[in-house]
DNA sequence: CGATGCAATGTTAGCGCTAACATTTTGTGA
DNA sequence: TCACAAAATGTTAGCGCTAACATTGCATCG
């Protein structure tokens, strides 16, 4: 920065206006300043800009270390946004999904000096350690938790998972359908949990029973070992139509399905929830829930900057239905 | 940190020799300031630790910006080596695929101060503005690069993407297939590039015919469009297998040839890239080649903080033939 | 034409830490 | 017991920037 004042005749902290815009400055002076810039090549220190501020303009993203479809959209989201906003992005992502790992995580970001912290990470026992954190910067989470101590001061937004699940039943109770069974996602997780409620609910409301066959991953292996263990029930018409909790878990559900001769959705309506990319390509193409992860993404870094405003109330984004080839009345036995 | 010191009853620089593991601190004093900056919640102030040192400990990691698996994998790798190693890492990703893009994207990490950069976008134009950028910090960039200029003092890890292509193009042709069609990559990916050269390669050490069709995505819906363009040909058997260039292109074809009424693998053979999650339970299940992704990742860190070391041979990962039941010999006609 | 006021620029201090050197304490052997 | 070295601790300066205040330049008006 001396050297830049030097060329430009002026002193350091004319150089430090023209960087940060200051009104007072003549014109003549600015260029002159911004061509010794550009002739030096030179770059601000962001370190020592950030320890006269006090401002590091980061934020911290914290989320699961795995290749899931929506926290990784979401992560993308909140990045191109929070570039926009001229703020950098520090990631970590979690080894194992404790409370343990969790606030090492959250620890690791506080280190680094992130101004607020955004976690993407709808697993239960993560989002507790929060609490215990007792963090003085702002926190958005993404997540769809219902049970928020009045204590929390984090901000949440999540896409409403259980309206998600009603549609998803009611499209199939819409149809005929009366024995659907649901594979639900693994313990621990919010999506899996409000998944599981929505479906339930509407279920009740229908009088329709409730069938459901845990899942112990969000993984297509698990699907289609839920797959195989619902084939007698479909063959004895005890079920006639399966309720997915992710998409994953519906491709191994369909495959479970294929290998034992039922056919989807003449045997058999099967829904999903996520709406990758493939959904639409699978034999046959599934119907499922759409979530809108950019949307929450870009939510999420809003909350999070204005987090100022008093309103704590969860920002809740709605999913849509698409129907597709996978579901359809059930035989009429 | 002076009221840790204070509190102590030492100076703040012995304060700072205790965080820095110095040796000459006597135990029982290391004690003591420990004890104070447990009570105190004292966390060091990295700007400042920076600014001393001009150490930021943080390496940047500049990806492209869409849910694709590889990339991302390979990233969450990369961040996890790093945390292990006490860097921070932050993300960027690109917008669009274009030098302009790219250029803005290093300057945003530069800019951030980072020690290094990764660059996990295997598209030329991408890598491209590397060469212009002029970066002093070292560089790591993941893809199969082959036209690397001399001058370029980036270091290179990736899959053989060649090779893999070879291994997928051996497996069919030593099943009896000669008229293997290839539905390749967009263009501007390395890994299109490399995998269509891969399999080229081999049809004309083997005397067999070049059929290819061109995909203008990495996405389902283009392998779909493309099968679609290859049932004529299956049915007039001038193509009796398909090498698709990743597993959502696959997944299209299989969509395509479904729809069509030609039989995986009776009728026609597929073989995908990548190994997806799902891979295993499309129907049929999908032959393919696996990319250790978490491999790369280390070994990315690993060269970029060893990158002093002047060796700058490309550090080369093989990928692995997964046989399924979507290739098998071809009908005899 | 000089007083006045504001715009433009300069000067000084300090953000919180570490490096380098200075000083004090401790331990050792003759 | 004292000199001496080595270990332990303290003191000072400075990393590169911005905030706050000090000064200068310049236009305006009576």
């Amino acid at each position: 920065m001396a050297d830049v004042a030097a060329m430009a005749g002026v002193s350091h902290q004319t150089v430090s206006r023209v960087l940060n815009d200051h009104p007072n400055v003549r014109a003549g002076t600015r260029d002159q300043v911004l061509d010794a810039i550009r002739k030096l090549g030179y770059r601000r220190n962001r370190a020592a800009r950030a320890l006269a501020t006090s401002h590091s303009s980061t934020i911290g993203i914290l989320t699961i270390g795995s290749e899931f479809f929506g926290p990784q959209s979401t992560v993308l989201a909140i990045e191109a946004a929070a570039r926009a906003q001229g703020y950098f992005v520090t990631v970590t992502a979690l080894d194992r999904y404790d409370a343990y790992s969790a606030s090492e995580a959250l620890n690791h970001l506080v280190d680094q000096g992130v101004e607020g912290v955004v976690m993407v990470a709808p697993f239960e026992k993560v989002i507790e350690a929060l609490d215990d954190a007792g963090l003085t910067i702002p926190v958005v989470v993404v997540a769809a938790r219902t049970n928020v101590p009045d204590a929390d001061p984090a901000h949440y937004v999540y896409v409403d998972q259980r309206e998600g699940a009603r549609q998803a039943t009611g499209h199939l109770l819409s149809l005929g359908h009366r024995k659907i069974a649901h594979v639900s996602g693994p313990t621990g997780w919010f999506d899996a949990t409000e998944r599981q409620i929505g479906w339930q609910e509407k279920m009740l409301e229908a009088k329709a029973p409730i069938i459901e066959v845990p899942a112990e991953s969000w993984q297509a292996q698990s699907g289609y070992e839920a797959g195989k263990r619902l084939v007698d029930s479909v063959r004895a018409g005890e079920v006639s139509a399966v309720f997915a909790a992710n998409d994953y878990l519906a491709t191994g559900v369909l495959r479970a399905f294929w290998e034992a001769d039922l056919e989807v959705p003449t045997d058999v309506s099967v829904i999903g929830f996520d709406d990758l990319q493939i959904s639409n390509f699978l034999i046959p193409s599934l119907t499922t829930v759409r979530q809108p992860f950019r949307d929450v993404g870009h939510a999420a870094l809003t909350e999070l900057l204005d987090g100022a405003t008093a309103d704590k109330t969860p920002k809740v984004i709605v999913p849509t239905l698409v129907i597709r080839a996978s579901t359809a009345p059930p035989k009429s036995s």
